[in-house]
DNA sequence: ATGAATGTTAGCTA
DNA sequence: ATAGCTAACATTCA
């Protein structure tokens, strides 16, 4: 589900809600969430008392930055949903001071939880149960394969049309390229379709294909989408909600995906949906020619 | 009502 | 090397 700007969006939020905040204790009904440490308990005693100093993305993973050097990463894979409650302690238990968000459908897969001070929690709705956290030494993170493997991120300055044509492997589908984390990170299903769509070219075409002309099309979609998305708070076309509980409004400018069946705003031809090893691409056949 | 599809990704096989 | 399946899991859609 979170793809680059909808993680962005949630990164955005806490930090904006939680930065500084002091972790007081964890919950979980699903430990197998919580890849590392694989105890629990000890991720709870490691986690407590740390202070919240910083949080980043990269890629697709939130990284919460804790104090005496630990690194709490969070990647909600499909369905994982960060949400963020007020609480209150009645005789000795930890109630909700307003329900709000927590009586959406999301909210029934409540997985993990943080009690923060100042009466605040955060928790981890995942339907699936595929939404990975790991804790880290920071430093020992930040020298991980599982960062260091991560392509660019698109929106940077210094990711320039120069540096994504040095990016690009040799051959591959176009679609799949963009959304291979070790070529460029953050892109997923949804956006590779839109930034896909908007360039005009067609999801299964071979980059080595692909003129100048074409991938700097690619390249200036991919930049365009992903900004406006951001500053939309995402899409939120099946299920994903902000920290608050609120939507995203990339909806109106979603163009292709999810729409078979539907006019290409452009020209009007039907919408077409594709499998390709058990992920499937919509595209405009008139817009986006093989 | 049964089967297929659903944003992700690691890891395996051919 | 690499493309393609499977698994991790639960729900909704056709």
């Amino acid at each position: 589900m979170p793809e680059l700007p909808e993680v962005e969006t949630i990164v955005r939020d806490l930090n904006k809600y939680i930065l500084g905040r002091k972790i007081e204790d964890v919950w979980s009904d699903f430990k197998n969430i919580i890849k590392k440490p694989k105890d629990f308990e000890i991720f709870k005693k490691v986690l407590n008392r740390r202070k919240i100093e910083k949080i980043k993305r990269k890629g697709k993973n939130i990284l919460f930055e804790l104090s005496g050097g630990k690194t709490l990463l969070i990647h909600q894979k499909l369905t994982g949903h960060l949400l963020l409650g007020k609480w209150k302690m009645e005789d000795g238990n930890w109630e909700p001071l307003s329900k709000g968000p927590l009586e959406e459908p999301v909210n029934r897969f409540i997985h993990l939880m943080f009690w923060l001070d100042s009466k605040l929690m955060l928790a981890l709705s995942d339907l699936r149960k595929f939404a990975k956290v790991e804790l880290w030494d920071t430093k020992e993170l930040e020298n991980s394969e599982e960062l260091k493997s991560l392509g660019p991120e698109p929106l940077e300055k210094s990711f320039t049309f120069k540096r994504f044509k040095e990016v690009l492997p040799e051959k591959g589908k176009i679609k799949q390229v963009l959304m291979d984390q070790t070529v460029i990170a953050g892109i997923g299903n949804i956006y590779s379709d839109e930034i896909l769509w908007t360039a005009k070219i067609h999801p299964f075409k071979d980059v080595s294909k692909l003129s100048d002309g074409d991938l700097k099309k690619i390249y200036q979609a991919m930049r365009q989408i992903l900004s406006v998305a951001i500053k939309l708070g995402g899409e939120s076309i099946s299920d994903f909600r902000r920290i608050s509980g609120e939507k995203g409004y990339f909806d109106k400018e979603r163009k292709v995906y999810r729409r078979e069946g539907e006019k290409c705003s452009r020209c009007g031809t039907i919408i077409k949906r594709l499998k390709k090893g058990g992920r499937s691409a919509h595209f405009c056949p008139n817009c986006q020619k093989p």
